[in-house]
DNA sequence: TTGTAGGCGTTATCAT
DNA sequence: ATGATAACGCCTACAA
């Protein structure tokens, strides 16, 4: 059997022999350096697209960048990250950094090895996704590489950037939405963590309870929390539902929570909306199909990561003054909060 | 402000100078390699725990490994990855190797891009899971590094390993499900993809046709293609779907077409499985939820993503003989297959 | 503007 | 069983 590298490897000394100029020539050529002739450059270039030479990213790391970018998401099952990802992507095309991603599985201590199996391997910066981890732990790592982190608000002075969507907002939308629909009784779903005031949750939870106090609803705030496993959400929905009296709304953190409760509300052989209205949050692609048609809000995931991406090469670059991006969110209406019986009474 | 790093790295020199050894005794402590006595490695492990050392992976890229293993996924969109990433994780825990993802957007040049990236951060070994890249580029990265690949199936002899479902079967379960429900009218709704052997999709036509013969519907053989954007899935669905003579039922290759299908199905105002019986593939969480009901085939992503991971690290380790697993299929059936009427013709 | 000479942290060979 | 040391490919003072 023939061994697994065949051909030498092209270094930047091959180049540089080929072009017939020094390494470190060949070395500014690749970093844009300041001090190298059109001429020069034009030889090293054509040597380098001849010999097909790629730098050596480890070699790279002792000394340099990696041109490496880690991103942490949670989960992979959340299809609202693939929006992020594909923002992300595009803000990067054109350069020369490469993202490469870590599941976290929502787990704080898997999320830390994560950040330091990828600083191990000099990465150059870091986007952490909807971290579970304390923000005092974020902001350690923030301390060891440029940092962005998505989906997690800064409390006070950071030394990390942040990009957000209005969460606060979002869920005032909601539920001004649903008190102009006529419902009352809106409980807020939400997610069994420690309490953390920089995860969204929280964010969304403090919208909600202000909005229903304008709203004139305060007597009926309530807030449920439950674990994300699949099981423990359908018990809590089906209590929730079969309770007395029933909620007329339930909003959901995320949306994969809300398609929980579409299922669970189904199954209970309750109508959605007439009986009770469904809300979700991130508008994933699923909202779209008519057995969800889930209104939900929408935060643009592809620009939220791709305003990440966009900072954490900044920082990168230099800056050091920490920059707090929020993004506008928008309410998606669809069937789970319109009231079919609207147009019945009317006949 | 304070430099990002204050403190001094601590390498394999300082270790070796704490615990009063060589850095070649330290090395190889790292590596069990062989040749060092007991005493000499209990100590060693002390000063490195004490210090905190963590060895830095750019420098060992630059002579062994890197302890980094590259996993290409064609999206982020479908949950069925999350399972695999589960096993693949899984079969790592107790190893030195960190798992990174990259995003092959499902185009071919993409995919290439990524290895390329990957290769060049010296990644130890690759796992390329549903590549759309042909089978020909697939041997020649096999060529540069150990490379498992899984929901791709080997033509002739292969210098990569592989993992898959048993695809040809998994088809006729379905179609073996379907005959015996009743349905004869079948249509599969495949990818649009150039023609390519390897590719799952064309398994399971494979199999499906073959299937259909069996049951004597070889007269009711045919095959839909469409891209994967969920526009177009929805215009041949609805195509179908308003087709004289409407079929029976539709097989979707994977779940997520499914669902665009039940969604169509239900704007169109017919029921599901009455008017039409709807089948995906990969049986992901999203099945199980009332409002879907989707039977589906279980070939359980995280056996699939465990295996992988083991192949590799065995390849890595020196294995030159390739291996082709097949994992068995199960049938889960639920509501999208099995007709309601029949209770009500009782009555 | 271009070239030379370490040095980054690790592995692996070769002595001892 | 242990230790000294030469690479690995690139970056960056510093020198020319």
């Amino acid at each position: 059997m023939a061994p697994r590298k065949p051909s030498a490897r092209v270094t930047i000394r091959t180049v540089a022999a080929d072009a017939g100029v020094s390494v470190a020539a060949v070395s500014k050529v690749l970093r844009n350096a300041y001090g190298v002739s059109d001429a020069l450059r034009a030889k090293v270039q054509e040597s380098i697209t001849r010999l097909g030479y790629r730098p050596h990213a480890a070699a790279r790391g002792m000394r340099g960048q990696s041109y490496t970018l880690g991103v942490i998401l949670p989960d992979l099952t959340n299809p609202f990250f693939a929006d992020i990802m594909a923002g992300i992507d595009a803000a990067l095309e054109r350069t020369e950094y490469q993202p490469l991603l870590g599941v976290g599985q929502s787990s704080p201590a898997v999320e830390l090895e994560l950040v330091d199996a990828m600083l191990d391997r000099q990465m150059d910066g870091l986007i952490l996704l909807g971290p579970r981890m304390t923000i005092d732990r974020v902001a350690a790592i923030a301390e060891r590489a440029p940092t962005v982190v998505m989906a997690h608000h800064p409390v006070g002075p950071t030394r990390f950037d942040t990009v957000n969507d209005d969460d606060q907002l979002g869920a005032r939308l909601i539920v001004q939405h649903l008190a102009g629909m006529g419902y009352r009784s809106i409980v807020y779903f939400s997610q069994d963590l420690q309490f953390n005031e920089s995860q969204v949750t929280y964010h969304r939870e403090i919208g909600y309870r202000a909005a229903m106090t304008e709203a004139g609803l305060g007597r009926y705030i309530s807030v449920v929390m439950a674990e994300q496993a699949p099981r423990e959400v359908r018990t809590l929905v089906r209590q929730l539902l079969q309770g007395r009296p029933r909620p007329e709304a339930i909003f959901c953190w995320t949306d994969f929570i809300a398609f929980e409760a579409l299922s669970v509300a189904r199954e209970l052989g309750l109508s959605v909306p007439d009986d009770v209205a469904i809300v979700g949050y991130d508008n994933t692609r699923y909202c779209d199909l008519a057995q969800n048609a889930l209104t939900s809000i929408d935060q643009s995931g592809q620009l939220l990561g791709l305003q990440a991406a966009r900072l954490l090469v900044e920082r990168i670059k230099g800056r050091e003054e920490a920059e707090h991006l929020v993004i506008t969110p928008r309410l998606v209406v669809r069937a789970s909060t319109v009231r079919k019986n609207a147009v019945s009474t009317g006949n």
